[in-house]
This record gives C-alpha cells, sequence and structure tokens, in this order.
DNA sequence: CATGAATGAGTATTCATTCAT
DNA sequence: AATGAATGAATACTCATTCAT
C-alpha cells in the first residue's frame, strides 16, 4: 500500500519560514515557496487558503507552542516568580536559537500580521503573556517586585526589548553572542522591576 | 518660468508618513501619496527617485533630528548619566507623541529598511545611540551603575522596548496613557542598570 | 493539470507579427498582442522573457529558415552561379509575398534590432549571405561576373535594394506589382555584376 | 541692442539629429535634446510644434538640400546620362559623409516616418527621384540604358542599396572604406542599367 | 490529492507636453 | 521669447490565485 510519505503541510510552513526570513514576508513568491517545499504551486492552495493564511498558522503554531511550553513547565515546579520570569525568558530564546529563520519571520512581520483582519495567533499570545503578568502580581504581593511600573506596559516592554535582540543576532548572529544577550537581559529585566 | 511654490518636497514628505503609517510601505500606492500632498503623480518623482526613496528620506530626517536635539539638550546642561538617560527617552516620546503616524512608520517600516543597499539613516542613528551609550560608561565609572549588562545589548535593549510600546499606542493611543508609558519605561530602564 | 493546448507560442508570434507589422514595434501594445492571440496578457511571458525577445524570435525564426531553405535549394541541384543569384532572390520574394506582414517587420525594424545587446540571428543571418557571396565568387573565377566590385558591399547593396522594395510593396501592394519587382531585381543585378 | 545669438532652432535640429542617430528616435528625450542645443526644454516646443515634428523637419531639409543641389548641379553642365547618374550618386554619398549622424537618421527613421501622417519632405523626395527618373529615361531613348528593367523599381532599388550601405558604413564606419563603396556602388548601377 | 499552465488585475515609473512666471 | 517645474496619461511586467487535467 502507498504509504504518506513526508507532510506537505509542514514542508510549506518549513519551506515558507525560509523564504519570509530570507526575502520578507511582501517579496516572498509562493512559487518559491512550493519549490523549496519541493511541491507544485497550487498545492500549497491545498493547504493554505493564501498567502496571508500560511503566515497566520506559522504565528498560531510558534504562540500555541510558546504557551504550551511555558504552561507544562511553570505547572509542575514550584518556582518563585523571579525564577518564572527567568524560564519564560529562557524559553524565548530557547525557541528563537533553534530556529534562526523564525526569529526573524517573527521579528519582521508580527507588527505586519496586527494590522491583519483576524488573528488567530492573538489567543495563544495573550495568554503566554498573561502567565508572565501572573508572576509579576503575585511578585509584587509578595514585595519582591517595585508598583512603580504598570504591568500592560511590562508586558510589551520586554516583549519588544528581546524582540529586537533577537532581530539584531538573526541577521547577524555573529555580532552579539547569544548567552551575553540572554544573561545581560535577565539581569536587566529583573533587576528592574525588582524592589 | 513656473517657479516653485510652497514646498512639495515636505508636502510629499508629510503625506507618505500618513499613507506609509496606514496602509504600510507595501500597500502604499505613490499615487495616492500624490493626492494627498495635492500634487500630480509624476512631480513625486522631481523631488524622489523612487518609493523606497521617500521611505529612506524619512527616517533620515527622523534619525537626523533626535540625534540633533538629544546633542544641542545634553551639550549645555550639566546632567548626571541617569538624567541623560530620562532625556533621550523624553526626547524619543515627545518626537514620536506630537506625530503617531510617524511612530508607526517607524516601528513598522525600519526592519524593512534595514535589508536594503542603502541605508542612509544609519549615520545618525549609530552617532544617537553612542551618546546613550557614553552617559552609561560614564555612569557605570562612577558606580551609579551596574555592569552586569552588555551596553550593545543594552541600546537594543532599550530601543525595542520603546519601540514596541510606541507602536501599540500609535495603533491605539486609547488603549495605554503614554505618560504611563513613559514613567513605567523611566522607571525600568533607570531601576535595571543600577547598582 | 491544465495542459499546454494548441501552440500559443506560435499564436502569440504570429500575433505580434500582425501588430509590429501594422502599429511598428514601440507603439505595438503587448495586451493588444495577446488579445489577438487569444491568450492572456500575463501567457505572453510564459513563453517570451520581454517584448524585445519576441522580435528577435521573429527574425531568429525568418533567417533560420531562409538559410535552411536556401541551402536545401542549392544543395540538390547543379546551378550556374547566376542560377543561384536567382535562387536567392526567388526565395526571399517567395517567403515575403506569402507573409507582407512579415516583410513588413522585416524591413521597418531589422535596423532597430541591430542595435540591441543581443542579437541571436545574426549568425543565420551571415551563413545566408555566405551562401550567395559563394556564389558570386565562383562566378568571378569563370570569368562570368566582373570584379569590379567589391563583395561585401554587394551583399549589402542587393539586400537593401530588395529590402527597400520590399517596404514599398508590403505598405501598398497594389502601387507595384510583385512579379515586375522580381524580374526587375534580376536583370538589374544579373547585369550589374556581369562581366 | 542686444542681438539675437545664435540660432536655436539651428542648434535644436542639430542637436536632435545627433540624440536621433545615437538613441533611435523613440527613445531620443526632448529633454536631452534641449540639453544638447543648451536651450531649456520648453523652447523646444517655441520652434517645434512636437518631437515627430523635428524629425519631420530634419527630412524636409535633407531632400530640399538633396533636390537643390542635384538640379543645380545638372542644370549648368551638358552631362551624358550616366554621368547624371554618377553625379546623384556623389551628392548623396557627399552629403551623408559630411554629417554620419544625419545619415544614421536617414537610414534608421524615414521608414517609420513613411507611416505619419503628413509628409512633409515628399514633395522634394520626388522631385529629386523625378530628375533620376529622367536621366534613365533619356539613356534608353539614346539607346544606351535598357528597357528590361521597370524604372519605378529601379529608383527604389538604387535608394535603397545606398541607403543599406550607408548604414552599415555610419555604424561603423571603418568596417568598409566609403570610397569602395561608392566605386562599386556606381558599377554595379550603370553596369547593371546598361544595354 | 496533485499539478503547473493560464489568468488578468494591479502599479511604479517615464516623458512628451503645458503653462505660470 | 525663454524657462523648467509641473502634469498625468500610458504600459510593460509581476505574481497570487485558479482550474482543467
Amino acid at each position: 500500500m502507498r504509504v504518506k510519505e513526508g507532510n506537505k503541510e509542514k514542508d510549506i510552513l518549513t519551506a515558507a519560514i525560509s523564504i519570509f526570513a530570507n526575502d520578507g514576508y511582501h517579496n516572498a513568491k509562493i512559487s518559491k515557496i512550493a519549490d523549496e517545499a519541493k511541491v507544485a504551486t497550487g498545492s500549497v492552495y491545498l493547504y493554505f487558503q493564501n498567502k496571508e493564511d500560511i503566515l497566520q498558522k506559522i504565528f498560531e503554531d510558534l504562540w500555541s507552542r510558546l504557551y504550551t511550553e511555558l504552561k507544562s513547565h511553570l505547572s509542575n515546579k514550584n518556582l518563585s516568580p523571579a525564577e518564572q520570569i527567568d524560564a519564560m525568558i529562557d524559553l524565548v530564546f530557547d525557541v528563537f536559537t533553534e530556529n534562526p529563520d523564525l526569529a526573524l519571520v517573527f521579528v519582521n512581520e508580527q507588527n505586519h500580521l496586527q494590522r491583519a483582519e483576524a488573528i488567530r495567533f492573538q489567543n495563544f499570545y495573550e495568554k503566554f503573556l498573561d502567565l508572565g503578568e501572573t508572576a509579576i502580581i503575585v511578585g509584587i504581593g509578595k514585595n519582591n517586585f517595585s508598583d512603580n511600573f504598570d504591568i500592560k506596559v511590562f508586558r510589551i516592554f520586554i516583549l519588544g526589548a528581546i524582540r529586537s535582540l533577537l532581530h539584531t543576532w538573526a541577521n547577524n548572529p555573529k555580532s552579539l553572542a547569544l548567552n551575553k544577550i540572554r544573561q545581560s537581559v535577565k539581569f536587566l529585566i529583573k533587576n528592574g522591576i525588582q524592589k
């Protein structure tokens, strides 16, 4: 019997991440993605509604994974608020370190996507940030963290900072050692919010 | 002969900032920019070489202004390193507060531009960041600031954080009060780097 | 998959000859050629790289055909030099008589093309003329033809004369009877070169 | 008093011949012609109705000059028909030798022009050819020339042959010595028409 | 499911011509 | 007459999407 070989949807997504990272979303050609995925141009439309749908799926997968992994990581252990913050930062760095192209797509195209009609990843994105927010609130309650800053601002603050660093790193991995970035970020964040 | 009336170049730039902010660079049409500037389509090409040239000029003007104003601000007074950091943050917030469209273009398109061939704003951009770097180094020398973080990382860290916040604010000014953002940023930054 | 039906490349070439003949190369619109070929505008670019590529292909086909047919015509028979000259003239007149539009494109656009970068038809064009040159040289050797003229000059002389006549005829077939042109040309050429 | 210096109309025509010769009529830009003529773009339209009007004027001047000079040349002397043919050929070669750019415009653009609405040079062109035709008819009458060819055909035949040779020469003057061309043409023509 | 040839809407850019000065 | 800034119509070419096989 003929076994379904490979996973074309996955192949297309992987190819798209690579092409989007290198050419940017707007300059990326569907035919090039199809070539890279070793699939016919028309086949892309069997798995995705249109070009933007591919990008949406990439972000959906990304935030779903980040949320799920963070949740499972936090739930098992009994971590202090500061340790939870560390865990979040580590997770984000780990995910993007193993896939720099994904980091580039993330930093370059998320803004673009946020003006799109349906933001399907919004759900996981918010839940991911909510986990961090909870850690902060607990930390403030325990009098470990200052209350001199707005938590909604903080969410965006930290994510923007990390995104920008990942962008610089992904574009030129040699310009900044990733472990130095990670260490500095942890210090700046935790020192920044401490009482 | 027909003599230049008004300042068409300025009109086109202003229109372009508005259109780029609302439609995004790639979806922005030259004809729409020309309409908004009350100028014929072809006239755009009297003042700019092509579409990208307009975007380059916007960023060039922006970073040139930020650098020049920061420099003059710092040179006159005798500010402590922490006050200098405050001044930088205030300046960025002030510029974008008075022109939210510019903020949107800044956050959405700077990445796009950095992959372009000639990055004309690079010069002023680097000089602006160098001023901040100097403040940090002096602060560390005076034992006011920690040396637990990498300065190159910090440059990107803070700019990315602010950019992300401005993006959220410019997209929906009501979601976050700007003064709350500004105050929180100042706290997180200064608390983050302090010894 | 959707499979190539008919011969779209041929249809486009035929349409292009007609449109180029009537409107001139520079005024010819790709969309009009596509319409005439009953093909979508974009399809033209599946078969040709750009507008000039179409013209190049027309000339390539033309000279390739002229050379091939002349060669096979000369090789079989045992013709005298004068008869070979006749054969060349007849061939050129026959080809253009059956396709006056092609004659018009030939006379109007060959100069234009000769300033273009890549002249793909050059090869067959030269080989065609070389066959004629050989006939002349043999005729001179046999003391049938005069040596009072330069052969390189003659090549251009005769082709230019014929081109000009075809141009007049193709523009207005009624102004000159083609058989009268053909007869006169043969006389003038052969009388002109004879000893 | 301010004396009109130079002759702008003449300057523009001279510039146009140069630009048309080098870039071809369709690629020639009015602004470039104006630059070359050291005149403002708009000034071109003080002397010519539009771009094509410039080309028309070039040909009008050319054929007017050819006709006038030929006429004065023939009228004074008492030349045999064969000498008259020589005189025509010499005149054409002389005019284009002294201005190769004009030769290029002549050979490249005359066809283009002949499809235009108003062919203002037609008058002188016909009269020039009529002078030659008369010489032929006289020569036939004197039994010097053959009557095995059509005179209308011959007109076009000889002009086309010369045009083609001038084209080759003007594009690459070193490829063919002009005196060799001239000598060969005279031989081929006179030998071709003789009894 | 898969293919890739075919489609045709969409747009940056050019440049002959105009016109206010 | 002269200027050259301003105009805006015009078009080759691209590429996301469709669809006949």
